[in-house]
DNA sequence: TTACTGACCTTTT
DNA sequence: AAAAAGGCCAGTA
């Protein structure tokens, strides 16, 4: 069993409460998880819990607003299901984080 | 066991 | 202003 850090709960903790059609950049998360520099850790996570923990990796993009992915087939992927939840996703794979940048006001439980 | 890499971001030169 | 380096944790070899 290994316990995942305190840092780490906090990132799938937020991850998990991200609403549908909003998604969330990998600094922004670091930030809340308590390190503003473990946004390289998001991603591993990401790797790591979304397939145990059923996280949706999908919401979680780059600072810029772009899809990050190395697989083109995953930034398809990941396109799809972001239109799928009413997020306008350009060409070239590009998120309007003026619109769909997920604005949290306060979290509550943590 | 140690070392390196990884879907990045922030700060300094 | 742009470019380079540093930083962080966990997983894999």
């Amino acid at each position: 069993m290994s316990i995942p850090s305190d840092f780490t709960e906090q990132i799938i903790h937020i991850i998990k409460s991200i609403p549908k059609g909003q998604v969330l950049t990998y600094g922004f998360i670091a930030k809340l998880a308590g390190n503003p520099r473990a946004a390289r850790q998001v991603s591993w996570i990401l790797h790591s819990s979304s397939k145990k923990y059923n996280l949706p990796w999908h919401r979680v993009i780059s600072s810029k607003g772009l899809i990050s992915l190395k697989s083109i087939e995953d930034c398809e992927y990941q396109k799809n299901l972001l239109e799928q939840e009413g997020i306008e996703v350009s060409d070239g794979y590009k998120i309007d984080l003026n619109k769909h940048l997920w604005k949290i006001n306060s979290i509550e439980n943590m």
